[in-house]
DNA sequence: ATATTCCGAAAAATGTAGATTGTTGGAAGG
DNA sequence: CCTTCCAACAATCTACATTTTTCGGAATAT
């Protein structure tokens, strides 16, 4: 099945529907942004614009605009007259994205915290059970984890939603891109077994249900760390390779 | 003179050039960015392809290219299948902006402290002097603040420089943009004379240069919350109006 | 009479095709 | 071995075709 195929498929089922009156720009531009999120567009790769404008079916001009949004998003680098690549990943960079990850998630959290409604705590306990209750999919069942990656990404929004700065949220949802690269890219060469990554998120949400604020954050940037420590080791076996 | 008389004289001192082998999409991107920050486009209005393609002589695909990365960047608004916008100005988005500034400054200041060298603490100093040096100059004189407004960003941007995160940098650098819409929409229509403001860069750099991190960061933040009381005053009053 | 809905022309956004410009990589010459 | 030049390739831009929205006025309902 191609790429093209799949999207005309789902297409039919209504999700990432082209039908439902978006732009053919704006249909590469979804597109584009999954494939370089998920791997499938591999880091370093140069996007070349007739081959993606064949790729989603489309012409060369909305590829442009998809690329040059994504530009600014830094999920492509733009180089001037001579076209745009997947960014690489790296180690060095995955570090500073986590390190940032935890200065703004936190302090996101420790703001939603302060701010606390019923609403909000009503969601963070809900996002959390749809998420415990969603299995990690490896690459060996089958291999598509998109639906622990949305419930996952829900739940992370639905800590830092009360923060009271679009801003904030937008900049970690920038940051949760870049890491969901670095996640899918170690699934493929995924060797150990998955941690329990339930245990981490029930601690994250108790605390800050509690309204504990420096526990809530500890656990937050805890569960980050261990990431990190765990793509650290995947990423020096393939760079070793 | 209008504006692409302007741009083309630019072109020839060199600065913003046209000439120096970047895009037609790259000169319309930069040039855009510089009206909307400096309010000669009017926040709310539309911005009308064929517009915008003549006021800076160009075809309409590389207009659309930089609307597109400028949306990414919030510095647009995009509205499918209806065009694009310069993004409104309100007091509440103005008070979420510089909230989020302080925070994530403030970090950044914090962590450029932790990693100091001597290199970096140079070039704070240096920045310094070149700001204190540079007159502020209202739109009764002639109205051109760019220069400060440069030497302004340099200043901030030595302070964050090392804090070892070029995500958390590009996300300052962001929101300064945003910022610096605001204080020309105010330099428009101020009223009361500026405060000297080098009184409160001179203390943000000293307690920087001294180490001093919670001295530092307060009068950072204070910094930002006397322009915020400044800009309230003003924009009530347009509000009023 | 007023409000609402329904055309259809005009305007505007979006997309396509192909012309133009710039880059690349390798062969020819110094 | 290092430049220079050229052809092929790819990015970029222009011009125009297509699609969608907007808006004024006529027709209909209240």
């Amino acid at each position: 099945m191609t790429l093209v195929d799949q999207a005309l498929a789902e297409s039919k089922t209504g999700e990432g529907s082209r039908a439902e009156k978006v732009t053919t720009a704006t249909f590469v531009y979804q597109h584009l942004r999954r494939d370089i999120l998920k791997g499938e567009l591999k880091p370093g790769q140069k996007l070349q614009i007739d081959q993606v404008a064949a790729r989603y079916s489309a012409g060369t001009n909305p590829v442009r605009e998809a690329l040059n949004r994504l530009s600014s998003e830094r999920l492509v680098d733009r180089h001037e007259q001579r076209g745009f690549s997947v960014p690489q990943l790296s180690l060095e960079s995955l570090r500073e994205l986590v390190k940032t990850r935890c200065w703004l998630e936190a302090k996101a959290l420790e703001e939603s915290i302060a701010n606390r409604t019923q609403a909000w705590e009503d969601n963070v306990i809900l996002t959390y059970h749809r998420l415990s209750r969603t299995k990690v999919r490896l690459p060996e069942d089958g291999g598509d984890n998109s639906e622990w990656e949305i419930k996952h990404r829900a739940f992370h929004n639905a800590l830092i939603a009360a923060c009271g700065s679009s801003l904030l949220i937008n900049y970690c949802n920038e940051m949760m891109d870049h890491a969901e690269r670095y996640r899918y890219i170690s699934m493929i060469i995924a060797t150990t077994p998955r941690r329990d990554s339930n245990e981490e998120h029930r601690l994250i949400m108790e605390a800050t249900i509690d309204g504990n604020v420096e526990l809530a954050k500890e656990h937050l940037v805890s569960q980050y760390q261990t990431t990190l420590r765990l793509l650290e080791e995947q990423l020096e076996i393939v760079g070793a390779a």
